[in-house]
DNA sequence: GTCTATAGATGGATAGAC
DNA sequence: GTCTATCCATCTATAGAC
């Protein structure tokens, strides 16, 4: 764990001693990704990470800021993540790699991330919860985003040249729309429906699933 | 136009001189559905909607009361159409309706309300904001929209008795995702990121094009 | 750097006139 | 029923002691 940031210790005090800047970080990341943006306050921060109320303005300058830098931090790392797997796909296929590959490249890693055990489980959620409650600061850089994303729809169009561009962009629409939905409480109301069959913990299970359904999904 | 509160006019004013409650409910449910829950106090809905600051509290109770009465209308009417359409599936397949007609009664009411000269397009956004952003309140009542939601994975299972149930249950999870999807915001960086190509104003091209990924995501 | 105390702004709710 | 004026809680941000 070479980045203390990442940390996520239950003792709050100890989390302060070690490094308030960090703890204020790791606080704002995990209750905004649990109750939402505007329903946490920069008390609720402060009080959690067991620092004085003026550490947020002090390190971060505003309460946005703080929220916007965790969200460029967390998008950043899972963007160039992504973009890695894609990368290594098209190199095992000549350079174009197939649908599932490319699909694959998108879905695995926030996936792995929100894997029970894994520190950044929080990360995840926080980045899903920005899609639909961020800032104006936040859209601005989902507009940027769209370059990165323009990476996949590229492969796909190349992985798909029989297929008309419009229904490749919508079905890559709705490939977004899959991942967009894996959030606790989807998760829990999936659970709750299914009478306790469907288990989330298994993520590579759930991976193998997500790709049947959006392979199957581009095939025709 | 039986119901006046589906009206939304422009004109504020003439809003209120009709009747000031409907133009609240509609103001609300306007501002709620572009900006979010958070983002909009009460005097921007009385603004709105051209009634005075303590219209909100005198005809609904309370700001939270208000949007928690537009919610609980909007859901029962979607959840009406949509139990409409897949009784008549079941009617015109001897009780066993095949997928793609079970997932056309999920996806042809909020696709449809949402077309561009529809008056029902607004109320469509309200309920998607609703489930990422909702109170406790409207939680709650999502949690006995599971009972209406089972209706669909019952029918999903019988027309799929082959499959393993939790592929099922998963596989509908992921349809619930393409839906939620569909909003504005997404829409408009599909239409960015596409070069313009994609129009979401042909809803019945947007449901063809849904119902065929879904479809073959539940073939194999 | 860290903290307490407080300024300054906003927003939900309500009292009371009409 | 409708309106204005206002109360009161809450929150962000900052000044200033240490």
């Amino acid at each position: 764990m070479t980045d203390p940031l990442t940390q996520d210790p239950p003792d709050a005090s100890e989390e302060a001693e070690a490094a308030p800047k960090a703890a204020v970080f790791g606080a704002a990341e995990r209750l905004f990704a649990l109750h939402g943006f505007q329903n946490v306050s920069v008390r609720d921060i402060t009080a959690a990470a067991g620092v004085n109320l003026a550490s947020v303005n002090y390190h971060f300058g505003s309460k946005d800021a703080l929220l916007f830098e965790i969200f460029r931090r967390r998008t950043a790392e899972l963007n160039r993540e992504r973009a890695r797997m894609l990368h290594e796909a098209a190199a095992r296929h000549g350079g174009k790699p197939p649908v599932r590959d490319i699909l694959e490249a998108y879905f695995a890693p926030p996936l792995r991330w929100a894997s029970p055990d894994n520190d950044r489980r929080i990360s995840v959620q926080f980045i899903i919860r920005a899609r639909s409650e961020g800032t104006a600061d936040m859209r601005e850089v989902l507009k940027n985003d769209v370059s990165h994303l323009a990476r996949f729809a590229d492969a796909l169009l190349a992985a798909r040249p029989g297929l008309p561009k419009e229904d490749v962009y919508w079905r890559l629409h709705f490939v977004l729309g899959m991942v967009h939905n894996n959030r606790f409480a989807e998760f829990d109301r999936l659970h709750h429906l299914s009478g306790g069959i469907t288990r989330e913990g298994d993520v590579e299970a759930l991976l193998r699933r997500m790709l049947d359904f959006a392979e199957a999904g581009f095939s025709a």
